[in-house]
DNA sequence: CAGCTAAAATACATGCATGTATGTATAACG
DNA sequence: CGTTATACATACATGCATGTATTTTAGCTG
């Protein structure tokens, strides 16, 4: 029925807010197209309208949460700092502390990590991930491959254990705090882990 | 084709691994019957006969593959410790060493973790993976509680933050080493990492 | 006010996975 | 050696999600 222009995007909207309920509650595989319609109150000829299927609508949804990762990590900013490794930490820290504000980001990381089978027919919108992944731990490496050539790694690390820990103990304490709720305070865990690590980084 | 005993079984166990196979390679969700039947050279009236539908296929793979924690982890033998700490920083390294070598454990884990959608239909049986990750946790709290009333944890930490943490870590790690795959050793990052926490447990 | 088109709703065709019913060959058993 | 239950294969019915075609409604334009 022909509505103006911006109830258009309004209705587009509410889809993909409705996408997001019944991913977080039901999983991506089992969740039809029909029950997305249900919950934003519409038709499947609405979806239709706005999305060519239900992946592009799923990498709409996944486009308009920006990851955590990406929000705050610049690594030429990093790399030019002259304490990297504190302005890591520091820098993590704070995508620690700013996350539970982020409700969308929330759930649909969680979408991402608990409720998505990683491969099947959603291959292209995962591998997007998978590769926001990749990229952030290689430049994760080279931060250390960096603070290494300066001396300031500790001999029992290398570039590559201490990115592959770093990138462990973050994910770690993500992916436990989405699973587990409210029982994990992020903040709480992390700031003595990251801080034993980092020191870890630098003891001589 | 009423094959013998023996035969029987031997067929069950083939189901069971083309299903690890299929599962691992197209997700749990987005594979059939059919498909698990024809990996494993039969017709969907052999797992109709051995199972009663795809949950109860997938439980059964589930319950072969005895996951690592359940594997080594005794809480009576963590409390009754002597140094509680230390052995569990052990323990928890030798799951970390002989993880690489069970390779049944890592593609089941590897299902279970990014291959299976955490909810849907499959919620009972992921439930009981659920279910034994609580208890895990609850056991790790209990020695960090002990830990506690001793006086032997550092002020920096709780009980609760200090299992939270833990788990984070250790669970970081394996998913690290899952999803990366060789690029990852989970000695080399794990060791460094889970002294430094260790460490950082006993400061005063 | 008529006509057009955007924004949906509705209707329809197709395919496919599931579950079940039935068929069948053979091992086990008396 | 005949019977029976086992271990499957095959055939069939059902439901349901998808995609597309068609229709309806209402803004916009002249």
């Amino acid at each position: 029925m022909r509505r103006t222009k911006e109830c258009a995007e309004q209705t587009r909207e509410a889809i993909l807010d409705a996408a997001e309920t019944v991913f977080f509650r039901q999983g991506v595989a089992a969740t039809t197209l029909s029950q997305i319609a249900a919950e934003a109150g519409m038709t499947r000829g609405a979806i239709y309208w706005h999305f060519e299927n239900k992946l592009e609508l799923f990498k709409a949804m996944q486009d308009r949460a920006h990851l955590p990762k990406e929000r705050l990590f610049d690594a030429g900013q990093l790399l030019g700092a002259e304490d990297m490794l504190a302005t890591l930490l520091e820098k993590t820290l704070e995508v620690l502390r700013l996350a539970p504000t982020d409700e969308r980001g929330k759930r649909v990381y969680s979408i991402l990590l608990f409720r998505c089978e990683y491969i099947g027919e959603m291959q292209e919108a995962l591998a997007r991930m998978r590769d926001s992944d990749d990229d952030f731990a290689v430049r994760i490496e080279r931060v250390f491959a960096r603070t290494e050539e300066t001396g300031a790694l500790s001999g029992e690390w290398t570039a590559k254990t201490a990115a592959n820990a770093y990138c462990a103990a973050v994910s770690g304490l993500f992916s436990q705090w989405l699973k587990i709720g409210d029982g994990f305070d992020l903040m709480a865990a992390g700031r003595p882990l990251l801080t034993a690590l980092f020191a870890s980084y630098r003891a001589r």
